[in-house]
Parts: structure tokens; sequence; C-alpha cells
DNA sequence: TCAATTAGTCAAAAAAACATGACTACCAAC
DNA sequence: GTTGGTAGTCATGTTTTTTTGACTAATTGA
């Protein structure tokens, strides 16, 4: 009983995995916005020109799912909610320099 | 007359254009093929289960049109077509590499 | 000359991703 | 009690990506 369940492609090409987590329209510029700071839902929707509530929202979820973001209640004055990178997020930012450094 | 014309979003966020190069359904399959060697079109089909030729040529298309893959035509016996990783495919390995060894 | 292999193209349909606009719900200030 | 900010959801529509199946065309071997 040791046979993995992930789909034939992922097994054969582990990058795929990676690429799928953070592709997408919205989820580069949020995971960028990250490395910086906590982020919030209206402030990206202000941040990403073009964005709208929807695609913000999926793709906050998704990079959640992904445990890329972890989504934290803060409580203080204005009782908001905060997305910042996971351990995770964070192994995954030499991935994510690696590419920034190759400027074809 | 300095100003770029890249949409916004690449501008402040390069990973991007990486990303978006290599996704795909079949793109980060193809390339890491193309890592082992020389591909073809026909043997993509086969190596690639659930793979149609229309997606192949796409993919091979829009891998070369990025710089990524080298389109020759070999005269040798049955004369035919080879796909090989151009010096930036090369470059990029690095880029893939550091995502394959990034195990979640 | 016939059949197979090479490498595709084309039009159309299906599926997935993304956007739009209306609506919800909570909290605080005025 | 109405306005404004927090963070969304939901149904629908549009756009993009991917798949399907038919077709083309050159080369090779029998």
């Amino acid at each position: 009983m040791t046979t993995n369940n992930l789909p034939q492609d992922e097994a054969s090409c582990p990058a795929e995995g990676i690429l799928k987590q953070l592709s997408g329209k919205w989820k580069p510029q949020i995971f960028r916005l990250a490395l910086d700071g906590p982020v919030r839902f209206n402030g990206l929707l202000r941040q990403l020109p073009g964005s709208n509530k929807q695609s913000v929202a999926t793709a906050l979820k998704e990079l959640e799912e992904a445990d890329i973001l972890v989504k934290t209640v803060v409580q203080e004055k204005p009782l908001h909610i905060e997305y910042t990178l996971s351990e995770k997020g964070h192994a995954m930012v030499s991935v994510f320099r690696s590419m920034e450094g190759f400027l074809s």
C-alpha cells in the first residue's frame, strides 16, 4: 500500500506542483506583496489595479490552502484579518528570488 | 522616453514572466523531458499520456517563442524535427531545480 | 503504389479561469 | 439610525485554455 495518489504528471515532475501553486493572474503579485509584510483583503484590492473581490478572495484562499499564506484574525482596534507568509511560504522565497534574478 | 511598456503587474513582479513562460498544462513536463535531451513531437505525444496533438503543438510553439526551446530539422535517415534547450533554457534549469528541490 | 511514420493545422466544443454587480454581515463613529 | 470601513459570498457572464476529431502533406519502406 505504498502507491502514491498524485496525478502521474506531478509524480514525474515535482516542479509542476510549485508552478501550479504560484500561478494564476494574481497569486505571484500577492505573494510578492506578502514578502514585505502582512497583507489584507481590502489592501490588496487597492494595491492591485484591475483586480476584483472575487479573484483576490480566490487567490487568498488558494494560497492559504497551499499552506503558503496563513490567515489570522487580528484582535485590534478595527478587528481585521491578516495574511502572512507561512514557514513554507518563507521557504519558497528562494525559489521566487531565483525567478526574479532571471531576467531574460 | 524611458517608460517601459510592460504591463504594470510584470513591472512590479519579475517572477511573473517566468511563471507565465513555464506554466500551462504541459509545458513543465515538456521542459523537464527536454532536460534529458532533445524531444520530438510524436515522442512527447507518447510520453505524455492524456496529451493531444494540438496541446503539444501549442506548448512547443510557446516554449520556442519564449526562447526556451530551439527547433531544429535533423537531416537524418527519417528526416525529423528536434526541440532542444536553448541557452536561456539551460539558464532556467537552476530555477527549475530549486522548484524540484522544494518538496512540500 | 500502398501503408506507415514524420509533424503538424483547423474548426469546433468543452472546461477552467477570471470578471461583474448585487448582496451579506459585523463593527464603530456620528 | 445612517454612513463607512472591515471581509467577504453568490449567481451570472465573459474570456482563455484545453480537448476532440477531421484533415493535410512530406518522407520512407515494402
